[in-house]
RNA sequence: UCCUCCUUAGCUCAGUUGGUUAGAGCACCUGACUGUUAAUCAGGGGGUCCUUGGUUCAAGUCCAAGAGGGGGAGCCA
């Protein structure tokens, strides 16, 4: 038999499959019993919950059961029963154990008493044998799988923007510098600067801190079109939303406008969370059992109502005459501060937001500008808990509009050749926006720290693992 | 980066006004128990009180600096 031969412990629990003899293989959590009795409760990762495997302790010897312990990693064979205690439906009647690797007891840091989340965070490696961060794993990978198959579904093409960048005005923030030079020795130019004529790519490369202006090209092509990719922000920015490296949503949909780009968004959001709901039950119930009674409640309450759609205007309008006494000042102009998003979302409205048509000077290059002349076509959403998960807009088509931004801003004009030959050529009404997977995920699990919804978060000065 | 709080056993934490040998629960080890459910019961071992310096007859406790972590803010997704 091949030693993949097994039943996943999610399938065993509901198999009705009764007296036959099945392979199960997995962690152990916990072991109890007594000197006639043991009962291990086992798992796979393929489901949060644990098989129990019953073993008459005198059939086995003894040096083997003293090692399955909690941690260890054994194989059971044995026959699939109706169990006889409560609790369970179903169990296994141990006849062969093999142990695959002990866990020394004394050493082995997770314990089947619960930690606190920072703990866990020092031992990253080992935390996904936890109940929460398995709960968080599934929920990731189907969250991911969901965010393709939307797409697929809706005609979108996956396309894939470059991890390595020679762009850096894209000014989304702070970048990682990738380069092979000799970093105590490099080549330098004669005004003592670095000389990059050597490095790999021959001139400064930087990881991407976003798949915008190349995904900008493809919908200019496919006309429909996503990124989903790893993004690298070297901001020092140290709070329980932020992370050095991210993965980030962008579609990107020519013949779109700004209408158009909320009604995609607000739909998008809207089947995550229904996904999440119909495939991640029982992880997203203990979650909420364990981490936020109110998470199933707002996850429910959030699709089946329509998100708050209101201009920047009128959102000043409501925090100046809220009454309300803001730190930051709400002046037209000014940029919304995390406690207005925050008043406007779970104060005010108790819903999700899109805000729309902000001050031009406060937002990026790329954004159409409206015939106002002073705002343009931005939108950001702003949940719960959360507070901005999408920032999207319009972008400008119009070559000489987008050229006199560029120019007004400082922009270097020549680096951006190739994204103004879109305009140039064949130009045509776009759209788009960035989700940032891991706030989502925040969303969608009731986590509060997004270093809890990453397996491996790198911050700074944090990127063990 | 700024503000603020925290750091005591493997984990979570208590430790009074500065005063003898620093405690608890869980975990671990030993033993008891023939169906347990974070099993239960009895016993046992386990400490660089984050680091450095200072005040004091005396510091886990007070002061200063540093390190690590949490929360809030900024930047943003």
């Amino acid at each position: 038999m091949s030693i993949r031969s097994r039943t996943r412990v999610k399938d065993a629990l509901v198999s009705t499959g009764f007296d036959k003899e099945i392979t199960v293989k997995g962690w152990v959590r916990t072991r109890r019993g007594n000197k006639s009795i043991a009962f291990i409760a086992l798992n796979d990762g393929s489901t949060i919950n644990n098989i129990q495997v019953v073993a008459d302790v005198p059939e086995f010897p003894d040096e083997l059961l003293r090692q399955v312990t909690t941690g260890a990693c054994i194989s059971v064979e044995g026959i699939l029963t109706p169990s006889e205690g409560k609790g369970q439906s179903v169990e296994i009647k141990a006849k062969k154990i093999e142990l695959y690797g002990a866990a020394d007891p004394g050493t082995y840091p997770l314990q089947k008493k619960g930690h606190s989340l920072e703990f866990l965070r020092e031992i990253a490696h080992l935390r996904p044998r936890t109940n929460t961060f398995g709960a968080i794993l599934r929920i990731r990978h189907a969250m991911s799988y969901a965010i393709h198959k939307y797409f697929n579904d809706n005609g979108f093409y996956y396309l894939h923007t470059p991890i390595i960048t020679g762009s850096d005005c894209e000014g989304a923030g702070e970048m990682f510098r990738v380069t092979t030079l000799d970093p105590v020795n490099p080549p330098l130019n004669d005004d003592g600067t670095v000389n990059y004529r050597n490095d790999f790519f021959g001139k400064e490369t930087n990881l991407t801190v976003s798949g915008q202006l190349e995904g900008e090209l493809g919908a200019l092509a496919l006309s429909e079109i996503y990124t989903f990719g790893p993004t690298f922000r070297a901001e020092n920015s140290n709070t329980p939303r932020h992370l050095a490296e991210f993965w980030m949503i962008e579609p990107e949909m020519a013949f779109y406008d700004i209408e158009d780009n909320m009604d995609l968004a607000e739909d998008f959001l809207k089947y995550l969370v229904v996904y999440a709901l119909e495939h991640c039950c029982e992880d997203l119930e203990f979650l909420n059992n364990m981490y936020d009674k109110e998470l199933l409640g707002r996850l429910n309450s959030v699709i089946k109502t329509d998100f708050e759609r209101i201009t920047y205007t009128r959102a000043i309008d409501i925090l100046s005459s809220s009454g309300r006494k803001f730190e930051f000042p709400t002046d037209w102009g000014c940029d919304l501060q995390s406690e207005h998003e925050r008043y406007l979302v779970e104060q005010h409205f108790k819903k999700p937001v899109i805000i729309t048509g902000y001050p031009a000077k406060i937002k990026a290059f790329y954004m159409k500008q409206n015939d106002d002349g002073q705002t343009v076509r931005a939108m950001d959403v702003l949940f719960p808990r959360i507070g901005e998960i999408v920032g999207g807009s319009q972008r400008e088509e119009d070559l000489s509009v987008l050229e006199a931004r560029i120019k007004e801003l400082g922009l270097p004009r020549e680096e951006l050749w190739w994204y103004l030959d879109t305009r140039r050529f064949g130009t045509a009404p776009h759209a788009g926006f960035g989700l940032g997977f891991e706030r989502m995920m925040l969303f969608i699990t009731g986590m509060s720290n997004i270093r809890d919804v990453v397996p491996f978060p790198r911050t700074p000065k944090s990127a063990e693992f």
